[in-house]
RNA sequence: GCGCCGGUAGCUCAAUUGGCAGAGCAUUUGACUCUUAAUCAACAGGUUCCGGGUUCAAGUCCCGGCCGGCGCACCA
């Protein structure tokens, strides 16, 4: 059977349901349009049949009578699932449905597979994500959950644009996998015979990019982790980062938590959101606190990075972490912290004031030099963004390389590389400049009520097949 | 990578203690001029994920493997 190249489309279900909401049980219009769309249902009563007509904008009912529509008899063949065009005039049936009365249609694609149970759809994880195509016809939910993704994405670029933030795109192919403490994947250049990672992080490029004048860029943009896949993670996944000069940790943790509220506000017309269950609210603004304050009401006692190391270490091994050699007070800290608070962190809160020692790219407390102007935004227990007042002084910079680089040797092969082009970009001068980093995949799991991020991402990496 | 759980018709799911592998939907055929997951009737549909083993007998028990879910580890 051969199908036709095109279509006169010329209408929507989800326009006609608007259009025509005023049109009375057994109204005809007497306006005739064509739609297109899949099958979804068909319910044959003899010389009639109606079919239920998705397209991208809603469904519409098709009504065929055998004494108007030509070859009514291979209508009512059509499977489920089969794409068609159909031309007919816009009428309400007796019983109230807004229908399409078949003058003429052509099936556009057969289906062959069928869209699994038409009423409890695929549930199947594995033919799901494997075959997410048929999962998105099946599911409304898998539906959802991709179109707010691309909402989310389309109100962040409204809401830099609308701030004089330039959108830019920077390697993912690099020399040296940095700007972040992760395990690169690793490919090869043929033709320079060179050994190449995928990008962990396009942090250290934004940064040269604001060194070049570029006062305020953001990249969205895939970044990939070779690390273990679980339900809040994926190897390869979408990372917002901007930068903006003359700002610091404080004006950003400012941005994150308006620009998250506008988000929501937005997309759910809500900041008052339920996930998982549990409440939460992401009204702006967010409470501050510091990693030594949170770390110190979790164990009962006054801790800080100025806590003597070996009593860090302690307090980590009393709740069974193993402490390594290489950990100093900072790193120490920070694990208590995580062990203890993380998971509890629900409400969205900013905490602040990483210890130097884990922060190799951020700049300095102006009020303790061991600990930085940094911060992470928690919610739902989980990190949601990490931001910091830039490290711009080189020399400062070549050391904490240097120190990254001895945790290196020491056995810690996600320490951050050394980037001498970096250096070197911030010897022509980094302005202050604050940056963040937000995970859109999570961001999106949170506002689509998701538990897996497997739901937010169209095509989420899977273990192939073996033979 | 480790632990727990799962995999039965195209899809969603049953199958008692180890005892003839089933239903609904989809498909096919037929009936039906206002249906709404239409309804009714009939036909057909199986490597019970794969490979071994125990047993008179395995979807069910044992061993190995594959894929997935959840947890841990790693991490965002």
């Amino acid at each position: 059977m051969t199908t036709p190249y095109s279509f006169a489309h010329n209408a929507y279900a989800g326009d006609l349901q608007s259009t025509y909401a005023a049109l009375t049980d057994g109204e005809e219009s007497g306006v005739v349009v064509n739609v297109a769309g899949r099958i979804m249902l068909m319910r044959e009563q003899g010389k009639l049949a109606f079919a239920t007509l998705r397209d991208s904008t809603g469904e519409i009912q098709l009504f065929a009578l055998s004494a108007v529509a030509a070859d009514f008899e291979n209508f009512t063949k059509l499977h489920l699932g089969d794409w068609v065009g159909v031309t007919g005039q816009v009428v309400r049936t007796k019983r109230g449905e807004l229908s399409v009365k078949v003058e003429s249609f052509v099936r556009l694609a057969e289906a062959l597979n069928n869209f699994g149970d038409k009423w409890a759809g695929i549930s199947d994880f594995d033919l799901r994500y494997r075959h997410r195509e048929a999962d998105l016809v099946a599911n409304p939910a898998s539906r959802d959950a991709l179109a707010k993704r691309s909402d989310v994405i389309r109100v962040i670029r409204q809401y830099l644009w609308d701030m004089n933030f330039k959108e830019v795109e920077t390697p993912m192919l690099n020399a040296i996998a940095t700007g972040a403490a992760a395990r690169p994947f690793t490919t090869h250049h043929n033709a320079l015979d060179a050994k190449f990672f995928l990008r962990i992080a396009p942090e250290l490029w934004l940064k040269r990019l604001v060194v070049g004048g570029f006062e305020r860029v953001f990249e969205i943009g895939r970044v990939f982790r070779n690390e273990g896949i679980s339900p809040r993670h994926n190897p390869e996944f979408t990372m917002m980062e901007l930068y903006s000069a003359y700002w610091d940790y404080e004006d950003m943790m400012v941005l994150v938590e308006n620009m998250v509220e506008k988000i929501a506000v937005e997309i759910l017309g809500t900041t008052e959101i339920t996930y998982q269950g549990r409440e939460i609210s992401l009204k702006a603004p967010w409470p501050r606190r510091t990693m030594a304050e949170l770390a110190s009401e979790a164990v009962g006692e006054e801790v800080s990075v100025h806590t003597d190391r070996e009593h860090l270490a302690s307090l980590l091994r009393e709740r069974g972490v193993e402490v390594h050699a290489s950990w100093g007070a900072g790193r120490c800290l920070s694990e208590l912290f995580e062990e203890t608070c993380e998971a509890n962190l629900w409400d969205p809160i900013y905490v602040t004031e990483h210890p130097v020692e884990i922060s190799p790219l951020s700049r300095q407390s102006r009020r303790d030099p061991e600990v930085t102007e940094r911060f992470e935004s928690y919610c739902v227990g989980r990190e949601l963004s990490n931001g910091f007042s830039e490290l711009i002084d080189p020399v400062e910079q070549r050391r904490r390389f240097e120190d990254q680089a001895r945790l290196a040797a020491a056995g810690d092969d996600e320490a951050m590389a050394i980037d001498e082009d970096y250096i070197k970009a911030l010897e022509w001068g980094l302005p202050p400049t604050a940056g963040l980093g937000i995970g859109i995949d999570r961001l999106v799991m949170l506002l689509t009520d998701s538990s897996n991020i497997k739901e937010v991402i169209a095509f989420p990496t899977l273990k192939p097949l073996g033979k």
